[in-house]
DNA sequence: GTAAATTATTTTAAGCATAAAATATTTCGG
DNA sequence: CCGAAATATTTTATGCTTAAAATAATTTAC
């Protein structure tokens, strides 16, 4: 097949409007980030003080609320987001702690299940209402008509960055 | 001051509303959270595959770039929104390898300038460009003509977030 | 049936992050 | 001037995080 000599482009995009769409990436790269270390924070700090505990330590417990049977542990790296190895010490505590149990499965030996006690839900729900009132403390100034839209834009970023990932 | 019986409440919005704007807020929280995790986990691992850097290390080259004088020390934990701590042991390894120099203030023997070194620059400047065409790839779904849109609503939630933690 | 591949989990090594305490220097009040 | 407060930085203790290697159990292929 023939190449025309003057072919457009491979992006319909010329030079400029590339500087300025990269320019513009960059902003919203630093914007999300400043966002989220912002709040994470503020959260963290909180739950320190009132509670001596850290946000690795919710994050597993909450996954956890959610299922009254227990959840496989190798579940919990994939729905964190963290590698395995990160949360071995973290369930470690959880279990000495009295929040969570870790009993090996009878029917393959290597696995466990992990189930949030009697206590740990107990614990867990007081947190959870501290925690959605400081993050409504945290956003109280920002238009509440706006966070849908907001949300909308979020998950369709995260929906481009994933197939953008997925797609090598 | 007498209150009328039936006064309204604090807030203009009935409860129903009140918890809709709570699950909405913790989902936006969510899905900050979920961007951020996945575009700087990305980042992290081509830091490391292509140039064995890490970003707060990136971070504070980017820092001084724009500085051709040099940056009082204290001043890279409030523009990096990290500890002062933190940034010892990174401005030492950073040192030891040749990107910046540390030099003891003339005037005041507590403070500290560091400076880009050239070959520091170099090194920045080829870090950046990759850094910046990474980016790019992952964004690369998300449309162009909303990417201003999306930057102006985050710059809102900073300023809605910041205003709640400066007002105690 | 058994060796090899796969899967689940833990361990290790290195680095980042914080808070709080420590150190060193300068500035301020009297 | 001199002790106290303030400022800049480092140290310490604790915990999160990853990648890569190690361990252990199961499944697959022959």
């Amino acid at each position: 097949m023939a190449l025309a000599k003057e072919s457009p482009p491979v992006s319909s995009k010329n030079g400029a409007d590339q500087e300025a769409e990269y320019r513009a990436q960059t902003r919203l790269w630093l914007r999300l980030l400043a966002c989220t270390t912002l709040i994470e924070g503020e959260l963290r700090r909180r739950f320190r003080e009132e509670f001596d505990f850290t946000m690795p330590r919710f994050d597993v417990l909450a996954q956890l609320d959610r299922e009254p049977s227990g959840l496989v542990l190798g579940e919990l790296p994939k729905r964190l987001m963290v590698s395995a190895g990160n949360l071995t010490p973290i369930v470690d505590r959880l279990v000495e702690d009295g929040y969570i149990t870790r009993t090996p499965s009878a029917l393959d030996r290597r696995v466990q299940i992990v189930c949030m006690t009697v206590e740990g839900r107990k614990t867990f729900r007081r947190m959870a209402k501290s925690h959605g009132s400081w993050l409504a403390e945290l956003l109280a100034e920002f238009p509440a008509d706006k966070l849908d839209g907001l949300i909308g834009e979020l998950d369709q970023l995260k929906g481009a960055v994933r197939d953008s990932l997925e797609k090598p």
